[in-house]
DNA sequence: ATGGGCACCTGGCTGC
DNA sequence: TGCAGCCAGGTGCCCA
């Protein structure tokens, strides 16, 4: 999926149709995502006006007036305000039908994400409850950062994939981050300097701050509301690049696997 | 508490 | 051409 810079552009793309719309329908072709959509959940919505549409972490929280929608893309969703009268394809699950006489479409095919209702504080949601700080937000700083890696064990990539640390950081984007830090993937959480974990800030603040700036990356299925792709891939320096020379040095990328996730490093500029 | 592994799904690509 | 095997942007849950 899209990470943090997928689904912020994303979030921009449709708040403009969605704010002050009415909803006057979902239809649901595929109940079965992640989290099975809710019964009942399109008179739940029906007749409620959007408010904004907000971002926590990787989830998008479409404001109604009892309650909030929170969608989330998994792996290899996106969503589209298309006109309902564009026949759906297999993998689009559900259309949110708005009274401009559009609609939102999530195209999803691997079935990795969700759409789930609640009536009280998104904030409070089981699923949105425990997460870390946002990577954009002044809470997330290297002072945080040393605090809660002191004494891990784990390896720094997982460490700042893990979403109880901080939120939004993807396999794309850690190693991304991890390459313009200077740090090695594998190295142990705990045992990297606060003065390299500053930076290590610096860089995933920098690192989605210019990728949300160019739409998010398309590596495969990602588009944005208006079906294009975003354009970051080109300042990839490590991902997917196995084999091929480092952008600053020339060594070879190496490639190897943490906890089942490729990491993509150079073997010289980190460590 | 922590770390590691599996599960959920479909589709695209590679190599035999 | 067909098919098995591997890989893919996430993350909740189970186990030791």
């Amino acid at each position: 999926m899209p990470e943090l810079p997928e689904v912020e552009t994303t979030r921009r793309g449709i708040s403009a149709p969605l704010r002050g719309r009415i909803v006057t329908g979902l239809t649901v072709r595929e109940a079965r995502l992640r989290w099975p959509l809710q019964r009942g959940l399109s008179a739940q919505v029906t007749g409620q006006r959007v408010g904004s549409v907000g971002r926590r972490a990787k989830y998008l929280l479409i404001e109604l007036e009892t309650g909030t929608l929170i969608a989330h893309l998994g792996m290899s969703g996106s969503l589209r305000v298309v006109s309902p009268g564009i026949p759906p394809g297999v993998h689009d699950h559900y259309d949110l039908l708005l009274s401009s006489g559009k609609c939102l479409r999530f195209n999803d095919p691997r079935r990795f994400g969700s759409l789930l209702w609640t009536r009280r504080d998104p904030e409070r949601h089981r699923l949105l409850a425990g997460l870390g700080p946002e990577p954009l937000g002044a809470d997330f700083s290297g002072d945080y950062l040393a605090s809660v890696a002191c004494g891990r064990r784990v390896a720094v990539k997982p460490f700042i994939m893990d979403q109880r640390i901080v939120v939004g950081v993807g396999n794309i984007y850690a190693s991304e981050a991890l390459f313009r830090a200077g740090i090695d993937p594998r190295r142990a959480a705990g045992r990297t300097s606060a003065l390299r974990l500053g930076d290590l800030v610096a860089a995933i603040r920098e690192t989605l701050d210019q990728a949300i700036r160019q739409g998010g990356t398309t590596l495969r299925d990602y588009v944005d509301p208006r079906g294009h792709p975003g354009y970051f891939r080109q300042q990839l320096f490590v991902y997917e690049r196995a084999g091929r020379p480092c952008r600053r040095c020339g060594t070879p990328i190496r490639r190897v696997v943490q906890g089942q996730r490729a990491s993509y490093f150079c073997p010289s500029c980190q460590r």
